[in-house]
DNA sequence: GTCTATAAGCAGATAGAC
DNA sequence: GTCTATCTGCTTATAGAC
């Protein structure tokens, strides 16, 4: 009666790991059964639908990963600019200054993304959320808070493409600083 | 003799048609059979090397495509705002408004990407080049001008990835906008 | 809850006829 | 320049022992 070797949130660590790093279509069951040390039959165990259901059950925990980092800083007493830095500090980190890529857009270009709609969905709306909810609190009107979360998610993953095609992780960088200065800056007058 | 069905042009448009739909990994040589109409030994006559090679000369065909249309409203006469604008035009119309998928965001994000690294950061700089060139054409200092042309194909690709990932294209749409005023505005004193 | 063994099918790729 | 036929290896998935 073997026991489990790793738990299930450390599994679906690496399982985000390994889509990030290879895509959904070009992970192999082999590679999952690698990153996760269990045999390809033990995964059907935790998984009974399979590789579909992985990814499934990896945006649910992607979630939950997500509102510690963005959610915390949110609830914290911190100024808005000072949650805004600890924001960006935390998305900075966990793409590790543009070397990594997102498990969001990887998903979302895979064969199969029409079944992970719903889910994709749910967590682009919370990440996006998470900064207008920032925007309001900071005082800007809520149609403009709206569209700066939307623009940063926007500019965020187009970093991480045009870096990674490009090889040079600079725009990143400084896509970050400037997201610093402009996400709570005043709105222009009219 | 059988003479050849489609042009090798028209070829490498269904080629690139289908990789931004599937992607390079989803894409199967059986895919590939049925969108040129070739059996798959045939595949290897144009295609020496197999899938690999398709996507290497696909991206120089897209190059071409590019050049077509970034460069060529360039060489016009008109002034750097209405060059902007038949710009995005064009890529309002590739990507049909959010709706396809960016075949270089799909090449960047295969498992064999390390193999098209040349190529596609000579793309991606292609790109960022020819509307650096406008925003200097436009009276733009160059490294302003620089960091926008940066700016704009992140937005882009960020908004692609976004809106394919939510379903709604509402975010490409107003990115296309909010670049066609922002792109070429006078650079905020200092 | 994990394993070994195995199935059934598809992947990319090749040989050689026409 | 395209075809049919074939190959090998890898794909996802299952059966059943421990």
């Amino acid at each position: 009666m073997p026991a489990p070797l790793l738990s299930k949130s450390d599994m679906l660590d690496r399982l985000i790991d390994l889509f990030r790093e290879k895509g959904f279509d070009g992970a192999s069951m082999a590679d999952i059964s690698d990153v996760t040390g269990l045999g390809k039959s033990s995964l059907y165990h935790h998984f009974p639908d399979g590789k579909k259901e992985m990814a499934v059950q990896v945006l649910a925990h992607l979630e939950k990963q997500l509102e510690q980092a963005l959610f915390a800083p949110m609830r914290s007493s911190a100024t808005p600019a000072r949650k805004l830095h600890q924001m960006l500090d935390g998305i900075d980190a966990f793409y590790e200054a543009g070397k990594k890529a997102c498990l969001l857009e990887r998903l979302t270009a895979s064969v199969e993304a029409k079944r992970f709609r719903r889910p994709l969905g749910h967590a682009f709306a919370a990440w996006i959320d998470a900064f207008e909810t920032l925007g309001i609190e900071a005082g800007l009107p809520r149609a403009v808070a709206k569209a700066r979360a939307e623009d940063l998610v926007v500019r965020i993953e187009g970093a991480l493409v045009v870096c990674a095609g490009t090889g040079d992780t600079a725009i990143f960088a400084r896509t970050i600083r400037e997201l610093r200065e402009s996400m709570l800056a005043s709105p222009p007058r009219r």
